[in-house]
DNA sequence: TCTTTGACGTACA
DNA sequence: GTGTACGCCAAAG
């Protein structure tokens, strides 16, 4: 968070946070941030791909069931799948296996 | 200025 | 479990 103030650079920098193979869903980072709603993050988030100087994990980033809603917003719609796999995150069907297991609660396990 | 849209979430029938 | 409705707030047309 440090000084900006803008509602994407707050998102970006709560989606570095998220540790390695782990991942988390817009509610959970709208609630951290207070953004008032989950539809912020992706919007904030949708502009992720065009910053590459400072890379985003958005791919650890799924909706609430753990679906990979954000793949069709990556250059190709298998990415994000090779991503978390290559993480360490099993997919099924475009959803994340152990979904519950594997989400990281910014308000909880942040401190 | 108004309307539509959006990587969502919750509530309810 | 499924479908509909609404809230949420900012950007783009």
């Amino acid at each position: 968070m440090s000084k900006n103030s803008s509602y994407f650079e707050q998102v970006f920098e709560v989606t570095r946070l998220i540790p390695y193979g782990r991942v988390t869903n817009y509610g959970a980072i709208a609630n951290y941030l207070s953004l008032g709603s989950a539809r912020m993050v992706g919007w904030a988030l949708n502009k992720c791909n065009w910053n590459q100087d400072d890379p985003v994990p958005a791919h650890r980033v799924v909706n609430r069931k753990g679906e990979l809603s954000a793949r069709g917003r990556f250059p190709t719609p298998t990415m994000m799948q090779e991503l978390l796999e290559s993480e360490g995150v099993e997919v099924v069907d475009d959803k994340v296996k152990d979904f519950k297991t594997l989400l990281w609660n910014p308000s909880e396990e942040l401190l």
